[in-house]
DNA sequence: CGGGATCCATTAGGATACTG
DNA sequence: CAGTATCCTAATGGATCCCG
């Protein structure tokens, strides 16, 4: 069997079958993103507004300086936080979220509700097989 | 100021305020789940209907015996999956989506399709990004 | 066939110290 | 204030072998 393999060559087989063989590691990124340690949470932090890097240093639980500046760096190259560099003395920098992040914290936050109208259930699953004897 | 420790107590500042302080760690974990290598292509495979042990593993592109094991385990656990042993010889074994991994897919997807939709405007981001001399 | 158990490489991520 | 740089540990995940 051939395939063309010119435009857009899709994944034959598996999971991900029918999407574009492009997207499909790119979809992983997001998905990587979303899973990630910190990253929603400084999304969460900054959806009420724009904030400065010792802001979410001291707001978001137990990150590290190494952690947020990765982050911050890594959500703005994918453009879901936009950064503000004001010349003062001492200086000053703002993180706020774009569009973008926006739309993506709203899709999270659905996700998120689930997890919280099936918290019961998968918790009563999760006690049931732990007390499964073998 | 006092704050009452019985009940729900809520997480007071953070992204996570407003939550009980018991949802948070457990959303941590939903997001790991959705976030990991495998957990979700597992489930996109069993969503056309059950499988076996070894259709997954050929199914699943680039999947290890190992992982394979790790994440069933860990799916069914949550209860996100069933597993069905028959005894025969050779063993047969089935797996297939429970109704809250079918629910948990379902949401994902709205994720992935978020990804699909902004695929082009995020690639642009990141290009600009690797572009910037400085 | 359907896994466990073991070993090893890679990576994520925390603590800390330093800089413009 | 807003980061970088360095070091180090723990977790992730792949390869392989074995077993009921």
């Amino acid at each position: 069997m051939e395939v063309r393999a010119e435009s857009a060559r899709m994944v034959a087989e598996g999971p991900c079958a029918g999407y574009p063989a492009e997207h499909v590691e790119f979809i992983r990124q997001v998905l990587d993103r979303v899973g990630d340690k910190w990253s929603l949470l400084v999304i969460a932090s900054l959806e009420a507004g724009s904030l400065r890097y010792t802001d979410l240093l001291r707001i978001v639980p137990g990150i590290s300086q190494r952690m947020l500046t990765l982050t911050l760096s890594q959500l703005r190259q994918d453009g879901l936080i936009a950064r503000a560099a004001y010349a003062e003395v001492p200086p000053r920098v703002e993180y706020s979220l774009t569009p973008l992040g926006r739309g993506l914290y709203d899709i999270v936050r659905s996700l998120v509700g689930w997890a919280a109208d099936h918290h019961d259930e998968i918790r009563e699953n999760r006690a049931r097989a732990a007390a499964t004897p073998k």
